[in-house]
DNA sequence: AACACGATGGACT
DNA sequence: GTCCATCGTGTTA
């Protein structure tokens, strides 16, 4: 995937494992319409054997578009209120969630939408990203290609990363998978639990669990 | 047909 | 820290 940075990724960066797309997601764009945002937390959800995944129920008619094209919009609506942004990886029923993003573009846009909310943290978290970026159900299925209405854009990579265990369901990760399953940018306050993400690399630090 | 509950967020004690 | 809005979904009957 030799894309340079601002342009659109190919399917082929999809088409990867899910804790890796998660890994490669941040600090890259997502756009829709005049809105930019820049991912600063992923998370990683891998197929039927992940007993968190929604893909765990197999293919049903809310599930259909994870088990789709690559590189396709997952979006479904979470406690009746908030819509998540989801990126269908390798088509076996992965995805990864986007949790966080900072504004680049279409600051007015997004706080309009976001009410009365300012400042930094005004989309750290799945449901308030996908509120900024003007997303919900109606957008499920749709392909994040240059040509679409929703795409997501190339970066530089970013200086630092906090890895950490997912939110909320962290009971169902498979145990035998060392590797963490959230991602999110060192450095900004556009994450929605920071006290469970350390830095990659180093030893245990923080709560787990 | 009825039911329990969730990959959350905002208000409040 | 606690409470709860709000509804699509999968499960059970």
């Amino acid at each position: 995937m030799a894309t340079k940075v601002g342009e659109p990724l190919p399917s082929s960066f999809y088409a990867r494992d899910a804790l890796v797309v998660a890994r490669a997601l941040i600090g890259k764009f997502v756009r829709h319409g005049p809105v930019i945002v820049r991912i600063t937390e992923t998370e990683a959800y891998r197929g039927p054997s992940d007993s968190a995944a929604h893909a765990r129920f197999g293919i049903t008619p809310r599930t259909q578009t994870l088990f789709g094209p690559v590189g396709h919009a997952y979006v479904y609506l979470c406690y009746g209120l908030h819509s998540m942004l989801n990126v269908v990886t390798t088509g076996d029923g992965s995805a990864v969630l986007i949790r966080a993003g900072e504004p680049v573009a279409g600051l007015a846009l997004i706080q309009r939408r976001r009410g009365a909310q300012r400042g930094p943290a005004i989309l750290a978290g799945p449901g308030k990203l996908a509120q900024g970026l003007g997303l919900g159900r109606d957008h499920d299925g749709l392909p994040l290609s240059g040509q679409s209405v929703i795409s997501v854009h190339d970066a530089l990579p970013p200086a630092g990363l906090l890895v950490g265990p997912r939110v909320g369901i962290d009971y169902a990760a498979p145990k035998h998978v060392r590797a963490p399953w959230r991602f999110a940018l060192a450095g900004t306050k556009a994450v929605s639990r920071p006290q469970t993400l350390r830095p990659e690399g180093r030893g245990t630090s923080g709560r787990e669990h």
